[in-house]
DNA sequence: TATGAATGAGGCTTCATTCAT
DNA sequence: CATGAATGAAGCCTCATTCAT
């Protein structure tokens, strides 16, 4: 189902597989209950979901989980961890890895706009559990210490190398990178952002194309002259 | 009411009052109390608060609470007439209003200027309530059915107006004046959260100067040229 | 307006004024929180009921009512006076005695026709109180001990000598009048629950035709011979 | 279920267990739940009783009394099924339907006797419940509604149609059976609520032979001649 | 005396968590 | 390991009663 978008044109299917199915290291049970705790958290929020609603999502008893989870809370960082395994590291590894490896060969705009559509159909892809995961965080932050501290640092720290070096060969202008990188991930994410919360406003968008004109924007805004 | 004091000259800090201070429709005892509740539900989330704590803090017994909203869901909603009231009114009418009536005497970058920094520090200084109410949204949307469909659409045609001019006489490129703005607000928003979210990356920053490289940024990437 | 009903044409209107008009004892506003009290409690019962409600309904402010009756059970034992002065007192005083004193001229048919009609009447204009005060009494027995202590044995005893005069004069069997009494209180109690719980049964009957009827089944089974 | 056992004989004592004893159909811990609620809502009616009060005397805990009724007031209503299965059900099937098949053998005397005796000891055994739904159904008439729709009505017309045949074959005088049963009901539910609300002027009665004599001066009041 | 806002004790109900089977 | 009945702490909310005006 999730998969059914895997048609994309691009040069190469980058990560396609970040729905939640089973991992080799967490057992076919441990699963279904995470992504019945997605579902349902994602539907009603963390704090208004019910254990009895998930164990019944997930086909199991409600004791069940608690063999699995120690508390309700434990869930929900648990469900930490495939966010930042299959989501981030990825983030880190393969797509901005691969923005530097093949600079040399393609124009930077048809880079910025692989990685644009790449992320945007990533997040989307797994909305309901950044939903989930954002709306407990903005009252528990610890939630995302792991992000803050150890994979946000490296987004940042990559991305304005990677913009620093377009500052150096004089293809950009003279920006702090941390504030471009924060400018164009701004762009991206109320994108995201506005497309979910004002569905009627935008949803006859061609959304390939108004993201190429995002970053289109976003590199005439900051390209020298 | 809160509008009555908008007869400020000039540039200088438009709107300063938005934070909930008491209204002349609602006794005190009912202002105490939605102050209350957004200092409880911003720290700890509208379903994690307890009516007692927020009696508390109001200075209140619990079941004056309940003489005032008559359930806890109805104190938040409660919330909202103040965001929109005293927020959102002020957004479309003051401020974005000025934007039209100013831009001739005045150069584009500092109307945009103006009106980043004016935003920035309105939705600052009302965080805690609009994460509250933002948080609580994300899994009941009709809570914000009235800004969306009210307020949303009055502040998106007014600003494409408002660039849809600047298309017009050539100044900015042709580009769908909704996706202009979906990207300026977006920019801006970003900027906040990120601000809020990653706060040691970004804390010595110089906040003024660098929502003015934002502005620049998008309006090189959007001027004609 | 209860008083339209007093065109009996009857003998002569045996008490007809038992309905809670005000008393020369108590102010006009003791009267309408009674009034309002009877009113509230008969629809919901004295449990379900609010202080709140009775006070809209006798058009009070609630803390009015804690200056007449210092609690809400006092508000409900306060019923019980009108209940004995107007009701049991006159049924004893009235009717009873004007039973012994005119049977000599009048047949027993007639006079126990006479008393059923009118206690009928009588307990279905004050059926609503007689609910309230009945099914709370039957969970607080003390609320009705003046009625069995001092009422009762009064009604029992001046009836009994009423049926153990006929015994003694040969019309009635020779049964225990106390039983005979009970018997025929039983008929015409029950005579008026039905009415009230089995509306749809028994709705289209000609009341005064069956009441003659049971006193006449009565009259028959008691009779020598 | 509780009709197994009655293979009794003869006349004596017809169904006697009819008290709140564990049915195959319901759970052990549901019917401690029922008899406790019995208990504690015939003792201080429905609305003065404590849910924490049925879970002590159930030996259960409160939050365990949830799990089998939703709320308070379906406890209330689940003590009607017991009332009906059990109570009234046999009401019609047993003892009824022996009155007529009974007819020929018996006297009429001997059958409406064994007919009153029984019910009042039924009657007696179930009345902290009966007592406890009748309170309630004053003011909830749907409470009774089952009862009203379907058990009356059966029994006002297997009672009526006996009745009837005694007119038609000239053993009682030409009166509206249905009116003759109404009496006949009234007179012994009277004597029974009497026996329970003026205890003092009853309790040393012999029952049975005061029983039998109502019986007799309901016959005598209903026989030609 | 009348008011009605404020009180706060206590009720019903929910639900995460445990544990015997 | 799975189950689900039982738990009981704690939350939301009600409402009789008080008291300052």
């Amino acid at each position: 189902m999730a998969d059914t978008t895997n048609d994309q044109n691009q040069r190469d299917n980058i990560e396609t597989e970040f729905d939640l199915l089973p991992d080799s290291e967490l057992t076919e049970k441990h699963w279904k209950i995470l992504e019945a705790a997605v579902r349902v958290f994602s539907e009603k929020g963390f704090g208004a979901s019910r254990t009895s609603e998930v164990a019944k999502e997930a086909g199991v008893s409600e004791g069940t989980i608690f063999n699995y989870f120690k508390t309700k809370k434990d869930l929900l960082v648990g469900l930490l961890i495939p966010l930042v395994t299959r989501f981030f590291r990825p983030l880190i590894l393969s797509s901005l890895e691969r923005i530097l490896s093949t600079r040399k060969e393609r124009s930077i705009e048809e880079v910025l706009h692989d990685v644009t559509l790449d992320r945007v159909q990533l997040i989307q892809k797994n909305l309901p559990l950044i939903k989930t995961v954002a709306a407990e965080a903005a009252f528990h932050p610890e939630l995302i210490d792991p992000l803050r501290e150890q994979v946000a640092p490296k987004v940042i720290e990559t991305m304005s190398r990677y913009f620093q070096a377009e500052i150096d060969n004089g293809t950009f202008r003279d920006i702090d990178p941390k504030l471009l990188f924060r400018t164009f991930a701004s762009m991206v994410g109320g994108y995201i952002l506005t497309r979910n919360v004002l569905p009627a406003e935008y949803e006859d968008a061609d959304e390939e194309a108004e993201l190429k004109q995002m970053v289109d924007i976003f590199l005439n805004g900051v390209k020298k002259q």
